[in-house]
DNA sequence: GCCGTTTTCGGCCCGACTGTTTTCAGTCG
């Protein structure tokens, strides 16, 4: 049995959704979700640490009660509290606490008091009148519930980060229009750069909130007005995506932007240090008594719990805090860190623009080298490249590097990994090249200690570089195939190759907490774009968002070193190959 | 269920908005 830390981490969630329709003690509940976000950030498999032997670190929230359950999960797959609990309440009743406005309570007394036990249920005992006549609802809550219903049923859900993007900054400009604005910040996950977006949180500065809840309300892609009040109002933009704004005083701004920015589990562990220092902190500062001492700047907030400002992408309460109070935040790196992209195509295989053109692009997005790595023979629907023809490809690349002025082309590969780990192209072929990513396009379910063995007999092969999009995951479309994570990193640690961040929107392939594990163990990490379009370089800031996730510095990054030390470290990875050989 | 240089028991982040209520519970972030 392979039990993930995802799997852990959703039954958790289970037994604090039954527990809470349950009506048991919230902070019981509260201590599940915690358990839930804990394991799910952890770095490494953690049933694969049990099966091993060894003992299960002490996690944070995490006491002698729910590790035992954690022992329990990774052993046998479930545990005897939600079998327990699912006898105890219908399963599908949790599908319920997904509808917008329904809470455990509302879940709790549909069920006692109309039998409702499901979606599709709530949906005919919407639409027969009879939910308005339970205590607490009423003509409102029934239509509301109707159209959340029928809305999610339509499948609405979170959005890649650069899908959000578009409609982010679409919709700053317009509340920078509006007059007396002097601050808009897009907070939430969004500005946490995490790789999916569930809705846009608006933060602005003004000394009068009415007129820009206004104009907020007069943005001409609204969908639906969720809610509206005199400082904070809720949309649906007509793409689906739901807006959150906030309208707050400049002196309060820094506070407001530290609670908007999340994540929620952050913003708990703050608050709770801030009682700990006989303080408390709201969006509107943080308070001494009834004193404001602080709020105007972030910085201001965080310095009044001595500690230093955290960039957003760490707040997520995975260490960031005790690293903050040591003095010993990573210098996280930043886009103008790379020099490089090492994953790019042209027209010669599935790509849109020309040699001339992407180098172009890429020099103009200030990049100093790029590699042209298309796709292998195999990879036919893509026009991979066979051995004669990638050849003539990189003669053509190197006279093209000849006359080519403040950028250079390396001559890489994207080849295939094929189904028994072997390489889609013949040694003396890689041999010629600069580079070789390998990368998973088939057999996407094999067993997991087949794709295991597939990806680490690859990285074997003296010429293989870099281990491309490595979990092969597409955002709302395919899930990431079965490897045991740790193997591979341990692998490619072993082998001295590296491991790619793929910025692709789709991908974002590490995730964060790998690329931490990967890093804390010495491995580079080279996040490229894997562009197909010279506007594809764009997307090198998703890749540094989630590579500033897991914590990687400027020196945990492949691509921020010079092409000469670039060329250095590829040919020692070479060397390292042939010589263990 | 977790946790502790105030505590091994008694706390556990804080506020806006809605709708239903007659002063506030429920939900959301």
């Amino acid at each position: 049995m392979n039990v993930t830390n995802a799997d852990i981490a959703a039954i958790f969630e289970e037994i604090a959704d039954i527990l809470a329709i349950e009506n048991a003690n919230p902070y019981r509940v509260r201590a599940y979700r915690n358990a839930a976000r804990v394991v799910r950030a952890f770095g490494g498999d953690i049933a694969t640490l049990l099966e091993s032997g060894r003992e299960l670190p002490k996690l944070p929230g995490i006491g002698q009660d729910l590790a035992a359950k954690i022992r329990e999960i990774a052993a046998t797959g479930t545990c005897a509290l939600r079998q327990r609990l699912r006898r105890q309440v219908p399963p599908a009743l949790v599908e319920l606490l997904d509808v917008t406005g329904l809470g455990p309570k509302r879940v709790r007394l549909l069920y006692h008091d109309l039998g409702v036990e499901t979606p599709e249920q709530l949906l005919q005992a919407a639409g027969e009148g009879r939910v308005r006549r339970l205590h607490g609802f009423g003509v409102k809550t029934e239509a509301r519930l109707l159209q959340a219903l029928t809305s999610r049923i339509a499948g609405e859900h979170r959005v890649p980060l650069a899908e959000a993007a578009l409609q982010a900054e679409s919709l700053v400009a317009h509340l920078r229009d509006c007059p007396g604005v002097s601050e808009v910040d897009v907070a939430g996950s969004f500005r946490r750069m995490r790789d999916t977006v569930g809705d846009l949180d608006f933060v602005v500065a003004a000394r009068r909130a009415a007129p820009v809840m206004q104009h907020f309300l007069a943005y001409d892609r609204i969908g639906e007005v969720i809610s509206s009040g005199p400082t904070r109002a809720s949309m649906v933009l007509q793409s689906g995506l739901q807006v959150d704004l906030r309208v707050i005083r400049r002196a309060s701004y820094g506070a407001a932007l530290v609670y908007f920015t999340g994540s929620k589990a952050h913003t708990i562990a703050i608050r709770k240090l801030a009682r700990e220092h006989g303080l408390k902190i709201n969006e509107y500062g943080v308070f001494r008594g009834e004193r404001r001492i602080a709020g105007d700047t972030e910085a201001s907030v965080y310095a009044a719990l001595d500690l230093p400002w955290i960039a957003p992408e760490l707040r997520e309460d995975r260490g960031e805090l005790e690293a903050a109070a040591e003095g010993r935040l990573p210098h996280l790196v930043e886009r103008d860190d790379l020099r490089g992209d090492l994953h790019a195509h042209t027209r010669a295989s599935d790509g849109l623009a020309t040699l001339e053109e992407m180098a172009a692009a890429a020099r103009a997005d200030g990049l100093e080298y790029l590699a042209i790595t298309e796709h292998s023979p195999s990879l036919t629907v893509a026009h991979g490249l066979d051995g004669k023809r990638l050849l003539r490809h990189i003669d053509k690349i190197d006279r093209l590097n000849a006359r080519l002025k403040g950028i250079t082309l390396l001559k890489g590969v994207e080849v295939d990994i094929l189904r028994d780990g072997s390489l889609d192209l013949p040694d003396d072929v890689l041999a010629r090249l600069d580079l070789v990513a390998g990368a998973i396009h088939s057999h996407f379910d094999l067993p997991r200690a087949d794709q295991t063995r597939r990806l680490l007999r690859a990285m074997e092969h003296r010429y293989f570089s870099i281990l491309a999009h490595p979990t092969g995951r597409l955002l709302g479309q395919r899930q990431p195939y079965d490897i045991d994570i740790d193997a591979v990193i341990d692998g490619v640690r072993r082998r001295g190759c590296f491991l790619e961040l793929n910025a692709q929107s789709q991908r974002l392939d590490l995730v964060d907490t790998y690329c931490r594990q990967a890093a804390r163990q010495g491995i580079l990490i080279s996040i490229d774009t894997d562009a197909h379009s010279p506007a594809d370089f764009g997307n090198l800031r998703f890749g540094v968002g989630q590579a500033r996730r897991g914590w990687l510095e400027k020196k945990d990054v492949l691509n921020s070193r010079t092409l000469g030390q670039l060329r250095k470290l590829l040919h020692r990875c070479h060397r390292h190959a042939a010589g263990s050989a």
